[in-house]
DNA sequence: TATTGTTATACTCTATAACTATA
DNA sequence: TATAGTTATAGAGTATAACAATA
């Protein structure tokens, strides 16, 4: 018998994702960081005094549930909020924080390399413009 | 700025995965269904009389979760459980699972082209192999 | 009116430990 | 001794509704 999933490629994009996440969370566990807290702190870098909700439209989390996650951060001294606004945050990272993010990014691509050493060199440019595609389906 | 995010492979797989996901399950409600069954049933099809913990091993789930997902399926009278030991089961379909799959498998044939659409036809072939070999990485 | 941050809440998915009965 | 099925439970992750304060 063969498993007929793994001639799915939406089935198979599942199972690699949920693999790669397992891994980097390991990983990044000895940080006391999750992928999700390091998305965050790459974006805020990115992009200092962003705000929860637009960091939160970026990563596709709901208003709701970047409360915790922010909190969380801010609670260990990774990151600050300084109100820009009488209803806005304005999110960057402390020192600390910065700091704590450049040996979660040493985690990440040593991740994104084993990630990518199966894939034949000569297919690897393909895959990150494949993957932007099967972000952006069309249906019909 | 720009979302240094859409830079790393991992993370455009985990949203990419997330969106297709979604979308599926979405398209699956109507049938009573979700992913997770669609999985479990098309394995079942293939391999009749499968245990739920050899089902597990190949889905990747706990033995302790495939409970409450083979008793929703069997609830529903889509699944069989025959005892062929003292203590494993053998799964298969019924009548009225092959057909409710049928109708699933159009979802999802849809949904997985859905999903290609957007890769440009050069690329196609390569997806398979790519997600492929994503999903089985080497540490070192 | 629309948006931000927030609380509360519920639901799914997943992971672990422990138990029984069988092989 | 190892395995199958099961129960109970806890933790993520995610989704919705509602509210106050502000733009």
């Amino acid at each position: 018998m063969q498993d007929p999933l793994t001639q799915l490629p939406g089935y198979v994009l599942r199972r690699a994702s949920a693999a790669a996440l397992a891994r980097l969370n390991e990983r990044l566990a000895p940080l006391g960081l999750r992928h999700i807290d390091v998305a965050l702190m790459l974006l805020v870098e990115a992009t200092p005094g962003l705000t929860p909700s637009r960091a939160g439209r970026v990563l596709d989390i709901q208003r709701a549930n970047m409360v915790p996650l922010v909190a969380r951060l801010e609670s260990r001294s990774l990151m600050a909020r300084q109100r820009v606004d009488g209803r806005s945050h304005a999110l960057r990272l402390t020192a600390e924080g910065r700091s704590r993010l450049s040996r979660a990014r040493a985690v990440v691509a040593h991740c994104e390399a084993a990630l990518l050493r199966p894939v034949p060199v000569k297919l690897r440019p393909h895959v990150l413009p494949i993957l932007m595609a099967l972000w952006n389906p069309q249906d019909e």
